[in-house]
DNA sequence: TACACTCCAA
């Protein structure tokens, strides 16, 4: 028999080779160890404990569940490699299911992964029943168990518990502190991060990492690019911008203060850039409207040999979305799926947004059916979809339909679903829903409601009652709300109210060129050149410059920019003969040159090519002449459509019989037959 | 005596 020592030593042995063949991924190697153990050793629980663990480390699971089963009893320990084991590889309720046969003893490490399963599946119920268990234990006060309490209620949602547990703790604890933030910024409750987030600003010293990532989340989502960059002045000293995570969240806080070269250089330093600090910097370009960029940085992620996942695709997307990129973006829904990213939530809603925004409601519609799941977001994207297609009824069918099936209406639906009401002159209605049935399902109004309630009133005609509604329900302050007000006062040449409304826009300073425009446009119409040259005079004091009109169309797969009365487009001389051709056509059956658009101080003569040179009119006749007869054509503009190139874009689609899609900076134009399905309201 | 545990980025 040999000695105790002897056999200790065996042991010792036998976990060292082990532990030397999982390090080095030889899973044959491993089985074959575990075989030679049975045969040759005592049964010993740490020994197999190590077995357990091993498997486990391997991925495989299964093979760590069959050693546990197989022996004789089992301590707190085997339990806890198990349960670990079906943790990290995402089985968190055959972890849970292992606790409740337990037949080993619970101890502090058993609960805290008992907890942190419940947390990940987030079961309030299981959660609570196990720190019930650990405070009867004496547990509790564990910081491991402590914790992962905390972390539990926060992502179950429950902060009240999470606060309980928290104010409970003593001293500072750099875990404990990180899961309260996440759990407040995951609620959206931003004025409690921020009192955390003071408290801790005088213990840097005392953060670990994860702080760091979860500090300047905090700052990313408060927009405070101040606190921002005093953290990232405190990272540089631990050289953590080094630090993966924490670069990538320095590439996010910065896209999100709108700071999308700051997010570049904190990308660029990163020495290992993973599929998320690639996604984090193109979100950053996209969030600041740098399309091109983010597009191709996928490109470039693709030449390091880093693949993309779900949300790369998603990010992707939704730069197509802002450019309208509709060929692109098809192409790249077509890799999501041959990758087999495509059935993936935030996958599906990108490319609805993308085949929306790029004037394809159909195509939208056709991947909202096809998917295996979908949430609120993709119901709130064929609704407002829909309204910005000028399609209300069928926005209002969704809406409908999204009730009668349980789904639960969002803040955003109902933006969606007022637009509609707006769109359809049903103004009882709308009260209605933003009286009635928003607060049945705890929806605060906010003040796009408002506005939409704005659009509503105006569009049917009763200018007064809209007027008060802004000031009743204080959203005076909002330019946009008086925006809507003053465009209807136009469509209804109301420029007694039109003058007072102009008024309140002008004391509110707007910064927006698009403003400006609407505004000299009201005082034209009104014969109000005092007001005109009020108007330029604040445009002038305030450095607002006229932003240059650029409309851009995708041919073959190419996309074609033009500005107005750009002249240098290499096609230009043929486009102007086609151009003057369709304005004699569309003459003869009515056009007449709106001059009141033309702001400048000119001969009518040269309004009318002044006109004619309007960016949209040139991307319209460029993809008349590369495009296929009856084929429909897009056109993309980064303002409003003027009144002008709108009367002129309906006429030609009746002398060339083609559809055609206008997405302006505020809605989409389908124009076809002579119609605009903006009911010339827009 | 040996075996193990909680928080993070798009």
């Amino acid at each position: 028999m040999a000695s105790p020592g002897g056999a200790a030593l065996q042991r010792h042995a036998a976990v060292a080779v082990l532990r030397a063949a999982a390090a080095a991924g030889d899973l044959s190697r491993v089985k074959a160890l575990h075989a030679q153990i049975i045969r040759a050793a005592h049964f010993h629980v740490v020994l197999h404990n190590n077995l357990i663990s091993v498997y486990a480390k391997c991925g495989q699971v299964g093979l760590a569940r069959k050693v546990f089963d197989a022996m004789p009893f089992r301590n707190a320990v085997s339990g806890n490699l198990l349960m670990s084991g079906y943790s990290s590889s995402g089985r968190h309720k055959d972890s849970l299911a292992l606790l409740r046969e337990a037949d080993f003893g619970l101890n502090e490490y058993v609960l805290s992964a008992a907890v942190a399963a419940s947390a990940h599946v987030r079961s309030y119920e299981m959660g609570r029943q196990c720190h019930g268990y650990a405070v009867k234990a004496g547990l509790a006060g564990q910081p491991y168990v402590c914790n992962a309490v905390l972390h539990m209620y926060c992502q179950c949602a429950r902060m009240e518990d999470a606060v309980k547990v928290f104010e409970n703790m003593s001293g500072f604890d750099a875990f404990a502190v990180n899961s309260m933030i996440n759990g407040f910024l995951d609620r959206g409750q931003l004025d409690c991060s921020v009192r955390i987030v003071a408290g801790i600003m005088g213990e840097v010293e005392r953060w670990d990492d994860v702080s760091y990532v979860t500090v300047l989340g905090h700052c990313a989502s408060m927009k405070d690019l101040v606190l921002g960059g005093q953290v990232h002045a405190q990272a540089l000293k631990r050289r953590l911008e080094l630090n993966v995570f924490v670069g990538s969240a320095l590439v996010d806080m910065y896209g999100k203060c709108d700071r999308a070269n700051d997010a570049q250089g904190a990308f660029d330093v990163l020495p290992e850039k993973n599929v998320v600090s690639w996604t984090a910097v193109m979100t950053a370009y996209t969030q600041n409207e740098l399309y091109e960029d983010a597009l191709q940085l996928f490109l470039d992620m693709e030449t390091e040999g880093v693949k993309p996942n779900e949300f790369t695709y998603a990010v992707a997307l939704n730069s197509c979305a802002g450019l309208a990129a509709l060929r692109n973006g098809n192409a790249l829904g077509a890799c999501a799926l041959k990758t087999g990213h495509w059935d993936h939530l935030v996958v599906g809603n990108a490319l609805m947004n993308m085949y929306s925004k790029s004037g394809s409601i159909e195509d939208a519609c056709r991947v909202f059916n096809s998917m295996p799941l979908c949430d609120v977001v993709s119901w709130n994207l064929i609704i407002t979809g829909y309204a910005h297609h000028g399609l209300a009824r069928e926005a209002m069918e969704v809406f409908h339909y999204m009730l009668s099936v349980g789904e639960v209406p969002s803040y955003v639906t109902f933006i969606g679903v007022l637009s509609a009401c707006a769109q359809l002159g049903l103004v009882d209605e709308g009260f209605y829903y933003l009286n009635t049935m928003m607060k049945a399902f705890g929806v605060t109004p906010g003040k796009e409601h408002y506005t939409c309630m704005v659009g509503l009133l105006c569009r049917a005609g009763r200018l007064d009652e809209a007027e008060r509604f802004i000031v009743d329900n204080c959203i005076g302050t909002d330019a946009v709300a008086w925006r809507s007000l003053l465009s209807s006062c136009q469509i209804y040449k109301n420029y007694g109210l039109g003058h007072r409304v102009a008024e309140q826009i002008l004391q509110l300073k707007p910064n927006d060129i698009g403003t400006y425009v609407l505004l000299s446009n009201m005082y034209a119409k009104a014969n109000r050149w005092d007001g005109v040259v009020k108007v330029r005079k604040q445009m002038k004091e305030r450095g607002v410059r006229k932003e240059p009109g650029v409309s851009w169309i995708q041919v073959g797969t190419d996309v074609h920019v033009f500005t107005s009365e750009d002249k240098v487009h290499p096609q230009i001389d043929q486009i102007t003969i086609k151009l003057e051709e369709l304005i004699d056509q569309i003459k003869a059956i009515g056009y007449v040159p709106n001059f009141a658009v033309v702001l400048h101080d000119i001969e009518d003569e040269q309004k009318e090519e002044h006109l004619m040179y309007h960016s949209e009119k040139l991307a319209l006749v460029f993809g008349l002449i590369h495009t296929p007869t009856g084929e429909t054509i897009r056109i993309m503009k980064n303002l409003r459509i003027c009144d002008d190139c709108h009367v002129a874009i309906k006429l030609i689609s009746t002398v060339t019989s083609r559809k055609i899609v206008v997405r302006d900076a505020v809605r989409f134009h389908c124009i076809e037959g002579g119609v605009c399905s903006c009911d010339d309201y827009w």
